[in-house]
DNA sequence: TCGACTGTAGACCGATCTGTTTCCCCTGTC
DNA sequence: GACAGGGGAAACAGATCGGTCTACAGTCGA
């Protein structure tokens, strides 16, 4: 076996991770239109080096799509272990979300912001964006269903345009969500039934 | 004075309007990233005539945002004759988004799309966009007033975050809205005590 | 010391980008 | 008919686009 990756963490990552990395941030920060000469050089990675590693900057795009899903996940979406009570366990990502919103950087979902950028839902990248969209549903959806729910397809819909709206609206700058979207996910889940683990019912005031 | 506006509404409109109206249709289709070249083209205007009008791509953009205005608010804003009910005239504009968003070629609010495309809130498009948007926070603030709403900027600000959430999903082909808009609307207003005209409560059923 | 291999640097290609300029037709006025 | 001006067609410039290719430095095992 040649010695592809260095058996001691030395000084930097492999270059397809310097190019992952380097895409999932400045496709974000700069939109999808930066272009590969920039990409390569924040990477310290030539275009020769990229075009080998990939089919083309779309397929470095989704690729980064895919990378950062993990790690957003981790960030996002309360650990299996965590509190059980369904209605904390969807509450938990809307403050995890603000939490993040409320960072300088901030510029909303990166999945959204890709698939609004291409426009095309057919573009490769926008199926890895619509795939891991889809994780953050089917964890509301369960939620849901594990609460008991009457339509907890309904609940999860509502959830998911309560976060892209919030996001989306933090993300340009227009919104600073003092817990406007925990708010307003509370009042679906009040909506549903979903109430809390020892709490009463529909006591959200506007 | 010269005939510059001919005087009988004849063949085609003169090449500013021609020019921002394709500039409305193609940024929005295709996103900014469209080349003034296609513009041009498109308007049927040559690129001479274009730089004589405007400064520039940018400027074009900002002024068919612009634009757009009008049109688009008497779309989906009630007139102001309409009927009386601030609930009404709240859930009327989701109501009209969904209609909007079932047709073929909807591709969201296009405020919000070029906002999250320039990424930078101090684009001269991007002030446009969201001196636009504000509008009708605007008119979501002056409903929720008039409704007696204890806390009448939340119901805005929540409703945005409901429509821009809800075009936004079903300008990427996520979400078909079948009333999830405007129900979702509903249980804002119903938590802030905004009820129809004669209509009982909180009612609305997750 | 010698390939074999990996990866960087960067020239290069044709196409396209924003923006400028030239040329010329067409129309209205005198 | 002469002429001024608006505006379309298109060449042009310099930069950048995505993508390909050559040249060379470093590192490995033998």
């Amino acid at each position: 076996m040649t010695m592809t990756t260095p058996g001691s963490a030395q000084a930097k990552p492999p270059p397809r991770e310097r190019l992952l990395d380097a895409a999932a941030d400045l496709f974000y920060r700069r939109g999808t239109a930066t272009g590969v000469d920039a990409l390569c050089k924040a990477a310290g990675v030539s275009k020769r080096s990229m075009y080998q590693l990939f089919a083309g900057k779309d397929e470095v795009l989704a690729a980064a799509l895919e990378r950062i899903g993990p790690p957003l996940e981790a960030a996002l979406l309360p650990p299996p272990d965590a509190p059980a009570d369904p209605r904390a366990r969807i509450l938990y990502v809307f403050e995890r979300m603000e939490e993040a919103a409320a960072q300088a950087g901030y510029h909303g979902c990166p999945y959204l912001s890709a698939q609004v950028e291409l426009k095309d839902p057919a573009h490769q990248a926008s199926v890895v964006a619509a795939r891991n969209k889809q994780q953050m549903t089917a964890h509301f959806l369960t939620e849901a269903e594990r609460a008991g729910a009457a339509d907890p397809e309904l609940v999860a819909r509502r959830l998911m345009v309560v976060y892209d709206g919030a996001s989306a609206r933090a993300g340009i700058g227009s919104e600073h969500l003092d817990g406007l979207s925990a708010g307003l996910a509370a009042l679906v889940l009040d909506a549903a039934g979903i109430t809390g683990a020892g709490a009463a019912g529909s006591g959200a005031a506007g």
